[in-house]
Order: structure tokens, then sequence, then C-alpha cells
DNA sequence: TCATTTTAGTCTTATATGCCCTTAATTGCA
DNA sequence: TGCAATTAAGGGCATATAAGACTAAAATGA
């Protein structure tokens, strides 16, 4: 008879996604409390526009290794708050040109302490060594070219 | 002055949750393909109920870390499609008890192939230790007890 | 040039996630 | 015993995520 295996024990999204769940929810606390308004996302959206500067939508969506719907999906409460500007691209008018605004540079200022606190705590708890082996391990997840089909 | 640090790049919770995507996106479609009609989380569910049979929603919430509510709202469109089956607790009116149908077996049964096939893909690339260590990695990051306020 | 194909982004729909507030039930304690 | 505090879940709200269909614009190629 064919074992049946624990699946929700040696799945890897399952794990991965578990994890995300938990750290989300410490960084948006943190962030909640700094009184800048801002999700993890958006703190990670606006962080990306003023390090990398202005992106097209995908750009940002190749970047942050997300679907290009929900890049657009997610600038819309950014947008409507004025922390990031939308223009249409003067060489290719199908693009647009999302850049972070000054109140965007502020508000991400405000939650700087927040997001400070989130991974101090984080790093105290889970050790700064394998936090950095985190990252790097989740950035090599991020950069893997599946084969579908 | 200060020197500006790029916050993306070292922010550990901005890492995982791009990996998560990524991750979350492979799994969905080869489950897509499987034609089990199943999300990620929802074979997650799924597993976690047949794996441990039935659960109250705080319990199965505590299992897979995740929101009481989230998991009020995950339940959801799994009870109406008749893959689980939702009850009052006897020993606790306020408590329900989340269980697994016949339906439910038979769906997990056919997004197997499906999850095998994206397991396996991840693994061919990421190798099959290194998913462990991230599993193991991740268990530790979700076992965290965070110190809030 | 002009028709075809490709590409950027939007709109719709559905699930995923978690907060706050409320309701109902249980527990603890005076 | 009786009431206050606690706990489990639901409802409402807002953001997060992505597939699929659609629109408009650019690139391609005969």
């Amino acid at each position: 008879m064919a074992i049946d295996i624990n699946i929700p024990a040696v799945c890897n999204c399952t794990k991965l996604r578990r994890a995300q769940r938990h750290i989300t929810r410490l960084y948006d606390t943190c962030l909640a409390e700094s009184g800048a308004g801002l999700r993890a996302t958006q703190f990670s959206i606006l962080g990306y526009l003023k390090t990398e500067g202005p992106k097209t939508m995908m750009e940002l969506a190749e970047l942050m290794t997300m679907d290009r719907a929900t890049i657009g999906h997610n600038l819309r409460p950014l947008e409507r708050d004025s922390l990031v500007r939308i223009a249409v691209s003067e060489t290719d008018r199908r693009a647009r040109i999302v850049s972070i605004t000054d109140e965007g540079l502020s508000r991400l200022e405000i939650g700087k302490p927040g997001w400070a606190k989130a991974q101090a705590e984080f790093e105290r708890q889970f050790g700064a060594e394998n936090a950095k082996l985190m990252r790097d391990m989740m950035d090599d997840v991020a950069g893997i070219s599946f084969s579908f089909h």
C-alpha cells in the first residue's frame, strides 16, 4: 500500500506562506504603531521607488516579483493618498511611469522607526546572521525561472 | 550625515513576501492544471484537516499561524463547495468543529499530482537539501514569539 | 504602408489576509 | 449563586494577490 505522506509537513509553499503571514504581522503591527498608515507591501513599494527612482508598472512588477495587475491594484490607494504619482510615459504611451511624491517620502520617514523596530525585533530573535542567510535564500527562491507545462 | 540604507534590500519581510509570491504562483499554476479547482491555501487547509483530523477554527488558525478571522473567511468557499463541514461543538457551543468531507478528500487526491509536480519542479531547481533547510528555517520563523509593544 | 502581432495596463472576479467591533457562550471569582 | 472578565466566532472594512478578458498603443514584417 502507498504510504500517505504528510503533505503539509513537507510542502515548501505551505511553509513559506505560513512564515510570511507571521513575519508580516510583526512588521504590519510595528508599522501601524509608527502612525505612517502604511502596510508592509506599501512600505516596500515606496521604498523601491525611493531607492530605484521612477519605474514603469512592468518594471516595478518585475522588481517585486509581482503580477502586473497586482501592482496596479496596490498602487491605487497610494495614488489616492498622493504618495505616488502615475504619469503616461512620453516615449511609450502604453506605459505608466510611477514615482514617489514628497508626501510619499515623508510617510516613508514616519514609518521608518516602526520598520526598524520590527527588523530589530526579528533579528534579535532570529539572529542577524540567520536573517542574512534567509534574505539570500529568499532572493534565490524569487530568482528561479520555473518551467511550466 | 546619516547614510540612507537601502531598506528593500535588507528588509526580511519584503524578501520573504517576494519569495512567497513567486513560489505560490508555481504551486497555484500546477494545482490549476490538475483540475482540482484548489488554490495553495485551500490545498493546505484540506491537507491539514486530513492529516490532523477535525479541528476548531482556533486550533486550525494556530496550526497554520493564521488569523482567526482569516481562517473563517478562507473556509467560506470550501464550505460552500462542500469540501469541509462546519459544526457547532457539543462541549463548547461557541466553538465550531471543522472537518474534511469525502468530497474534500476526493479533491485533495485530484490535486495531488499537481502539487507533486510543483514540489518536484521546485526541488529540481532549488535542490532537495536546500528545500529541507528552507522548510526548517520557515518553521523557525513561524515559531518565533514576537514581543509587541 | 498597412495588417498582424506583441506589449502595457485596466477591469472584473475570486480568493487571501488581518484589523476592529459585536455577539454569544464559558469561565472565574467574589 | 450571580456578575464580570474572558474567549470563539461572525460581520464589515480595507488591502494583497493573481488569472482572464479587454483596450490601446507600439513593434514587426511583408
